[in-house]
DNA sequence: ACCCAAGGTTACCTGGGGTAAGGCTCCGGG
DNA sequence: CCCGGAGCCTTACCCCAGGTAACCTTGGGT
């Protein structure tokens, strides 16, 4: 009785899609390779082949949610003209994917922060890789106003903060899941667009309208 | 020959200085109870006996680094009472505590958003106490200007959503260390308080100057 | 004097990440 | 046709590190 073998591209993604939802729900350390390996109705060591170890594992699942977080942001931000616009374009983007791809957002955001080894440095990168998506936004928007040398350096920490306050926003939002997307992305966009300068005088960002200068 | 018998809490201090080093610079997970133990002169049961796990040590760790900055923020806040020195205060406070304990917030940060255990449990704690803190500056901003209900009522998630800010510029801060503390909090400063919105435009805050509304 | 609470240790168990060694099957060339 | 090697796949194992059992030692209270 011959054992069906499959190709290697075809496993990977076998492999990556149990692997991605084993991670999301147990985090990397109480995940087991072993799990991840039954699950996958392979054995261990063929993870090990095709992925070298835990971390790489999860590494790959890394790469796989970040490209497409990347995708569906740089979507979002060719939407829309209006620097205002694109950024509550991107907001509302970022939230549907923390909702609709839970398990990839757990992924991207479980270990991002943790420790020293290679997870932290894709972390890392993965975070820089979003804010500067979000980095060209503001310099478009800068650019657009005639902003100063000073504000066009700065577009790559601001995209970092701005990355920051959603990733925060996105925890919270997770213990509060009844609340609709775009309540969510009002927050970050009312924090990030106006300032809590603005908002703690009742004033407030609404789609579409700007508030006079 | 006797050898030194040490008293509980004194020995508990000894084991968290030398865990919080360690952790720090490890990370929870390449950390092991073993070094940990052996540098702090003691045998591994007489951890298990006074933190009941690796985790147990991890989050006595966490507890300590928390009351730390909680304490820093507070006094910070008290320090002024206009709005927004009090934030810029808070700010300070905060990158002061990221520059010059730097093990104590690599605690905290590091395994903040990890997994689904009890240190994922603590680490929100944390900083849903830490952005408690931050959301009563920004209750007291917000009442003085005489804001209404709604924006009373998002002071929580806004005070998160800044948390989240500084946690990612300090992360950015530490792959570029030379930059003075001042610099960092005026970044999150302009982030928070002013906004995109007119960050974009060029304007800018500056210390003890209102802006023209 | 005695006992027991509390500090302390050695020696061990076990789960799980990681690997060595080899089997089967198919494909391409002599 | 057949044979060799590349590639898919497994069983069986190693061993590190988290966690524990069992026991020793010391000193203060009765």
């Amino acid at each position: 009785m011959s054992v069906v073998r499959i190709a290697r591209p075809v496993r990977e993604r076998q492999m990556l899609a149990v692997a991605q939802r084993v991670f999301a729900e147990r985090g990397f350390r109480a995940a087991s390779v072993d799990a991840i390996a039954s699950g996958a109705e392979i054995s261990k060591p063929m993870l090990y082949a095709y992925f070298g170890s835990k971390e790489g594992l999860y590494r790959a699942c890394m790469q796989r949610s970040r490209a497409a977080l990347v995708e569906a942001l740089d979507r979002a931000a060719a939407s829309a003209e209006q620097p205002d616009a694109r950024l509550w374009a991107g907001l509302l983007a970022f939230f549907a994917f923390v909702e609709e791809e839970p398990d990839a957002w757990a992924i991207l955001a479980g270990e991002a922060g943790a420790g020293g080894g290679a997870l932290a440095t894709d972390g890392a990168e993965a975070r820089r890789e979003i804010a500067a998506t979000v980095g060209g936004m503001l310099r478009h928007a800068a650019a657009a106003e005639g902003a100063d040398e000073a504000a066009l350096a700065a577009t790559e920490p601001l995209g970092l903060a701005l990355v920051g306050s959603a990733e925060s926003l996105s925890r919270w939002w997770q213990q509060d899941p009844d609340q609709p997307r775009e309540a969510v992305a009002g927050l970050a966009m009312n924090f990030a667009w106006m300032g809590l300068g603005r908002l703690v005088r009742g004033e407030s960002w609404s789609q579409g309208m700007q508030l006079p200068g």
